[in-house]
DNA sequence: GCCAACCTTACATCAACCGTAAATATTAAT
DNA sequence: ATTAATATTTACGGTTGATGTAAGGTTGGC
């Protein structure tokens, strides 16, 4: 899962950046509004987290905007004001959550969980057949079997059931489990079905991604 | 379905084939102006790609000549600018829709998909009697029973069906399935129409591609 | 019957993908 | 700080599968 941070504070931003890479997220960092609607409108961001108070472009002008260009991504307000009216503005601008600062990260990270969750309709662990993938624990099931995954691993296998049914193409992939937008001239995708691969094998889960040649892979349910 | 893209950064351009490719359009690409020109008088594609600021000859300037020259294929452009004198400039100039650069891929895609389908006429899938095709997803269904297709044998027999009750000759055949690098004078149409039938009528739709002798092929509703 | 167009099959070529291993980067432990 | 362990990336040969070529067989029109 990939998000967007347009934040000025280096130090919250550093500080919400390492924190949820250790969450598995791929993090995006912006420190002007301005960058981060660059960003936002490039790239196709499973969340966006906004600063109320940001240089160049205010972070409800930003907002607006990405809601102006039809995007449905779920975004969060960090505010340091917490009146009614700028509740108020933000969920007016498009915003779908706010968190006021000083925040717990626990908390942030929880808000998080709820907004990705919503938009995947309803369930809370992601399924395919008869595996399970619990996103907050960073666990992988089949049947009863834990099957134990590196980050990166974790990472892709999410984003494949995520979009069960559907190809996901090796430029979308590399874009949301990887950070790389053009560098595609690598082999890495390919080196880490093949570890997935394996350990879905050795768990007895055979067969469950499947390539499409020239395009890139799917896990079909059922 | 074939796509020209007019662009001058190595990098957007490649990335923009890519992943276009995985999209199973077949793509040109022009380095500039002149070339771009040159491309799009001989050849038949069903949307071009411009950017706006280009070498040798303006995106502006190309999609000038081109519509001159009686053609009515779609054109986008991609341009940085965004003053409204720009796109009263570009419409002025024939283009049918602009994009903002920085833009999204997904944005882009569904864009272009929307240019298609108005070409074709209101419906977003397509169909030839019983059998049904997906270009979004590359699926193709007779009756309820998926056919698996090459990239080649999808992109002819979406060729074909977006085209039924038309004689589909060899020669516009080669221009829309088939880019720039392929070399005329081969029966790589012959095989791949073969291969087709043959899966068609191993899913029991048979007799669906007919051959007009000395001219091409058809595949006739009903 | 003859010719040209088309169909079919077999094979060659090429690019994508797989799998392994080695190199590099990161993290944890001493 | 150094070392060890683990994770990630790169490199590369082998394999597979899609695509294109070529050649011989078949069909349809004259």
């Amino acid at each position: 899962m990939r998000l967007l941070i347009i934040e000025d504070e280096p130090g919250i931003a550093g500080f919400l950046k390492d924190g949820l890479e250790e969450e598995y997220f791929a993090v995006d960092i912006a420190y002007d509004g301005k960058n981060g609607l660059d960003l936002a409108m490039t790239n196709e961001y499973d969340l966006i987290i906004i600063d109320w108070m940001i240089p160049v472009i205010s972070g409800i002008e930003v907002c607006r905007q990405i809601r102006k260009s039809g995007s449905l991504v779920p975004i969060m307000f960090l505010t340091a004001k917490d009146t009614l009216e700028d509740v108020v503005f933000g969920l007016e601008a498009g915003a779908n959550d706010y968190i006021k600062k000083p925040f717990a990260f626990e908390e942030l990270l929880a808000r998080i969980r709820v907004q990705l969750r919503s938009k995947n309709q309803g369930d809370d662990s992601l399924r395919a057949g008869n595996l399970n993938i619990n996103p907050g624990t960073h666990q992988v099931f089949y049947e009863t079997s834990e099957i134990t995954l590196t980050p990166k691993e974790f990472a892709l296998l999410e984003y494949l059931v995520r979009n069960k049914d559907k190809v996901c193409t090796r430029s979308r992939i590399i874009e949301h489990v990887w950070d790389v937008h053009f560098d595609s001239d690598t082999s890495v995708i390919d080196v880490y079905i093949t570890f997935l691969r394996r350990k879905l094998e050795n768990a007895g889960c055979g067969n469950l991604i499947q390539t499409i040649r020239g395009v890139g892979y799917i896990i079909r349910e059922s």
